[in-house]
DNA sequence: AGCACGCCGACT
DNA sequence: GTCGGCGTGCTC
C-alpha cells in the first residue's frame, strides 16, 4: 500500500469524530502536508467534503480506500505544532478534533467562516400557507401520524429548531427531512445570541526608565536556562509593560518572535500604542473587531514571517508564528482568558502547552492574580517574580467602609447610605464627576438578614444558598441541599430577612429623587441594548455633560475619567454570595478596580464601599488593597473545602425543553459515573455532586440540570467521560438533551 | 449531515 | 406481495 492519507472531515457530530484513510495519486500525494485542506468522498452518495490532512500513515485497517478528489491550496492551514495544540484541547476539554482543528484556524479562513458574534440554530418553518398546511394535515391524518404531530406543531409556531421539534412531537429527523422533501416545510436558522457589549475606554500608562526591580525580573526571564512559567506580580503602576517590551526586544535580537496576549483589545488600546511605537511594523494585532479583510492581511503577515510581536486577545494563542521566544498573558486573571464555546479552552493552559512545545518562558502577569496561579507561584512551580514599587507616584484612592446594618438602624432603608448621599452632595455642588457602580450579579436572589448581616449558606459546601420564589426554598446549587424559606433571622431572630432585587434603574430614581438638579447616566441592560448607546453614554459623561455614572460590571475595568473623584460601590458584599467558590476571588478584584476608578486625575480620589459585612476578610482585605492578606485567607479556604488548585472540578451540564425527563436522566448518568469511578478505585479520592438544578436552571425555557465532580484529572477519569460522551451519543434523549463537559469551568451556570 | 437498510403495519 | 413510514447505524 503507498500514499495512504489520513484526514479528518469537516463533519461536527461526534460519530465521525476519528480519521478517515484515503489513498492520492503520486501527484497530488507529493503536495500534501500537515494542515492541508482537502476534498474527499464521503459516505454512501460520495457527496464531497472537507477534510484536512493530519498524517500519512504506512498502512491502513480498511482495505478499499477512497482516493482524495483535491487540494484546496498549496499552503498548509496549520503546522504540527498547531495540530499538536488541537489534539491537546481535543484530550483536555473532551471536544472533537475537527472543533479543536477549527479553533486553531484564523476566523474567515478556510472552513471558518461563522460570524463571529452570531450563534445560529438550525431548525424548520412552514413553507406553505396555512389552508395548505390544513389540508395535508387531514391527508396525512392516520396514515402518517408522525407526520401529522409535527405538522400541527409547525401550524402553531413559526421556527422551531431541530432537537425541539424531535422533544416536543416525539419523532425521529427523518420524519422532519420527508416534511422537507415534500416541501411543505423549509430548513432555516435563526440567530440566538447578539455579543453585546463594547468597551471604548482608555487606560493611561507612562514610559519611564527600568529600576533595579524591573532589570531583575528581565534577567530572570531572559535566562535561557531558566525556562518555564513565571508570575509576574506587581501593583498598577509598576511598570509590568517595560518588562515585557524588554524580554521580546532580548528575542526579537535573537530572531524569535513573541505572543502577548490582553484580555479585551478596547480595554488597553495605550499598551498596542507602546508596542507599535517600539517595534513599528513587527507588530500585528489580532482581536474581534478586525475586518475579515483585515483579520487575513494580519494572517499572511504572521505566516510570512514579516511579524515578530503578535498582540491580541484570547485566540491569538493560535497565531501561526514560527520561532516562538516568549509568550506573555496580561492581567492573567481575567476571566476572558476561557472560552465560552467547544473546546471551552483556557488561554493560560494552551499556552503552557506551546510555551513547552518550544521550550520557551510564559510570563502571566498581574496585580491580583488568579488563586491557583498564586498558590503555583508559592509551591514553586511557577517562579515568582514581584514588582513592589509603583513608578507612577499616584497615590491610591481613600477606600471608605459605609456599615449598611448601621444604616436600618438609622432608618435608612434606601439602597444609598447617608454617608454616599453626603459625599455625592460634595461632589455635585465641586462639580467634580462620580461613578456608582451596582454589583448586579449579587442583586439576584440570595437571602440576608439587614440586621445582623447573617446569610444562608449550605453547611456542607459553604455557598450562600439561592432563593427560589416558584417553591419559597433557599437551594445549594452545588450538592442539592434545600430548605424552606427563612421569615426570621436564625442568628438574630430578625424579621428583617429577605432576598434582594435591584437594578440600575431604580438607583437612578433615587438620586434623581435625592438630586433633583443632577445628570446621571444609567448604563443597564435595557439602556444599552443598542450597540451605539453604551458608547453614547461614556462619551457624554467624558465629555462631562453627565454628573454620575450608575453601571453595573462595565464601568468596573478601564474607564479613564480624571474628573471622576469619587466611586460609590453599592453593596460590596453582594459577589461574595454568590454560588460559586470563585466568588471570593471576583469580589476582592472587583472592588480593587472600581476603587481604581476614582482619582485618575489632579485631584485626588476616594471611594465609598457599601456593605452588610464590614468584618468580612475579603472586603477587608479589598479595601486595604492587600492582595497577599486575601490570598492567604482564600487558600486555606480552598483547601478546607477542596476546591481549585486542591482539585480539578469537571461540570456536566445538561440541557432540555422538559424538567422531567433532564432530572432523571441526569441522575442516570451520575449512577454510571459513580459505578464507573467505583470499579477504577477513584470513587474514594472524588466527589460527584448533583444533579441538582443549574443556577440558571431555565434560559430560553431551557431547564438545566448540572453534576458536578471534584476529582484530581487523570487518563482513568479521561477514559470514563470520553466513554460517557460516546455512550450519550448513543442514546434516544441525545436527541433532545444536550450533555454539556466543561473542565474547569469558569462560572458555574 | 446524508444515505440506505430493515422492520412494521396497511392495503391490494 | 408491495409500499410508505419510521428508526438505526455507518461513513475510509
Amino acid at each position: 500500500m503507498s500514499n495512504i492519507v489520513s484526514v479528518v472531515v469537516n463533519r461536527l457530530t461526534r460519530s465521525v469524530d476519528k480519521l478517515f484513510d484515503y489513498t492520492a495519486p503520486d501527484e497530488l500525494y507529493s503536495k500534501l502536508k500537515i494542515g492541508s485542506m482537502v476534498y474527499v468522498p464521503f459516505g454512501k452518495g460520495d457527496n464531497v467534503i472537507e477534510g484536512f490532512v493530519v498524517g500519512f500513515p504506512e498502512t491502513s485497517t480498511v482495505d478499499s480506500l477512497k482516493e482524495i478528489v483535491a487540494i484546496s491550496s498549496d499552503e498548509p492551514l496549520f503546522d504540527e505544532e498547531l495540530f499538536a495544540v488541537a489534539k491537546f484541547m481535543k484530550e483536555k476539554y473532551f471536544s472533537t478534533l475537527i472543533s479543536a482543528i477549527k479553533t486553531i484556524l484564523p476566523p474567515g479562513v478556510g472552513v471558518h467562516f461563522d460570524k463571529t458574534n452570531e450563534m445560529f440554530v438550525k431548525g424548520v418553518e412552514l413553507n406553505i400557507s396555512y389552508d395548505d398546511a390544513y389540508s395535508y394535515l387531514e391527508l396525512l391524518r392516520d396514515k402518517a401520524p408522525m407526520q401529522t404531530r409535527v405538522l400541527e406543531l409547525m401550524i402553531q409556531n413559526d421556527f422551531v429548531s431541530y432537537s425541539d421539534v424531535c422533544m416536543i412531537t416525539g419523532c425521529s429527523r427523518t420524519v422532519i427531512k420527508t416534511l422537507v422533501s415534500k416541501s411543505i416545510l423549509i430548513e432555516s436558522e435563526v440567530s440566538v445570541y447578539r455579543n453585546p457589549i463594547d468597551y471604548d475606554a482608555i487606560e493611561q500608562t507612562y514610559s519611564f526608565e527600568p529600576n533595579d526591580e524591573q532589570k531583575t525580573a528581565i534577567n530572570m526571564i531572559s535566562d535561557e536556562e531558566n525556562f518555564g512559567t513565571f508570575l509576574l506580580y506587581g501593583v498598577t503602576g509598576s511598570g509590568k509593560t517595560e518588562v515585557f517590551l524588554q524580554c521580546i526586544e532580548k528575542k526579537i535580537k535573537d530572531n524569535k518572535t513573541a505572543i502577548v496576549l490582553v484580555p479585551e483589545i478596547s480595554l488597553t488600546p495605550q499598551i498596542i500604542e507602546r508596542f507599535v511605537s517600539r517595534f513599528g511594523k513587527k507588530v500585528a494585532v489580532l482581536h474581534s473587531k478586525l475586518s475579515a479583510g483585515e483579520r487575513s492581511d494580519e494572517y499572511r503577515r504572521i505566516k510570512n514571517g514579516e511579524v515578530s510581536v503578535v498582540i491580541g486577545v484570547r485566540s491569538a494563542i493560535f497565531a501561526p508564528i514560527k520561532n516562538l521566544g516568549i509568550i506573555i498573558i496580561d492581567e492573567e486573571h481575567e476571566n476572558t482568558y476561557k472560552s465560552e464555546n467547544l473546546p471551552a479552552y483556557h488561554a493560560r493552559e494552551v499556552a503552557q502547552f506551546r510555551a513547552q512545545y518550544n521550550d520557551i518562558p510564559l510570563v502571566l502577569s498581574s496585580a491580583t492574580p488568579d488563586i491557583t496561579t498564586f498558590y503555583k507561584a508559592q509551591t514553586g512551580e511557577y517562579k515568582l517574580i514581584s514588582l513592589t514599587k509603583r513608578v507612577n507616584q499616584k497615590n491610591l484612592p481613600n477606600v471608605e467602609l459605609v456599615d449598611m446594618r448601621q444604616e436600618l438602624i438609622n432608618g435608612n432603608r434606601s439602597i444609598i447610605s447617608d454617608r454616599l448621599r453626603e459625599e455625592i452632595e460634595k461632589n455635585l455642588k465641586n462639580k467634580q464627576q462620580t461613578i456608582l457602580f451596582l454589583n448586579r450579579r449579587g442583586f439576584s436572589s440570595f437571602v440576608s438578614c439587614r440586621s445582623c448581616g447573617y446569610t444562608a449558606k449550605c453547611q456542607r459546601c459553604n455557598i450562600s444558598l439561592t432563593y427560589h420564589k416558584s417553591n419559597e426554598s433557599l437551594t445549594c446549587h452545588y450538592c442539592g441541599y434545600t430548605i424552606k424559606n427563612l421569615k426570621i433571622c436564625p442568628k438574630c431572630l430578625s424579621p428583617y430577612i429577605r432576598h434582594f432585587g435591584v437594578g440600575t434603574q431604580k438607583v437612578d430614581d433615587d438620586i434623581k429623587n435625592s438630586f433633583p438638579g443632577s445628570t446621571t447616566a444609567p448604563m443597564g441592560v435595557d439602556t444599552t441594548t443598542k450597540k451605539s448607546s453604551h458608547s453614547d453614554i461614556l462619551n457624554r459623561f467624558k465629555e462631562e455633560k453627565t454628573d454620575i455614572l450608575i453601571g453595573t460590571q462595565m464601568v468596573t475595568k478601564g474607564l479613564d475619567f480624571p474628573s471622576v473623584t469619587l466611586v460609590g460601590v453599592l453593596a460590596a458584599d453582594m459577589g461574595l454570595n454568590i454560588n460559586d467558590y470563585r466568588s471570593g476571588e471576583r469580589t476582592f478584584d472587583l472592588i480593587t478596580q472600581v476603587c481604581g476608578r476614582a482619582g485618575r486625575g489632579e485631584v485626588a480620589g476616594r471611594a465609598l464601599v457599601q456593605t452588610y459585612a464590614p468584618e468580612n476578610d475579603i472586603i477587608l482585605h479589598a479595601k486595604e488593597q492587600n492582595y497577599i492578606a486575601f490570598y492567604e485567607n482564600e487558600i486555606n479556604l480552598r483547601q478546607i473545602l477542596r476546591y481549585p488548585p486542591f482539585c480539578d472540578i469537571i461540570s456536566i451540564l445538561f440541557t432540555a425543553s422538559t424538567n422531567n425527563s433532564v432530572s432523571s436522566y441526569a441522575q442516570k448518568v451520575r449512577n454510571y459515573i459513580e459505578r464507573a469511578f467505583l470499579l477504577n478505585n477513584i470513587i474514594d479520592s472524588s466527589d460527584v455532586l448533583g444533579p441538582t438544578p443549574s443556577n440558571l436552571s431555565r434560559i430560553n425555557n431551557k431547564y438545566r440540570w448540572r453534576i458536578l465532580i471534584k476529582c484530581n484529572m487523570n487518563d482513568k477519569i479521561k477514559t470514563i467521560i470520553n466513554n460517557l460522551i460516546k455512550g450519550h451519543n448513543k442514546t434516544k434523549e441525545s436527541k433532545w438533551i444536550t450533555m454539556h463537559i466543561e473542565y474547569n469551568p469558569n462560572n458555574i451556570v
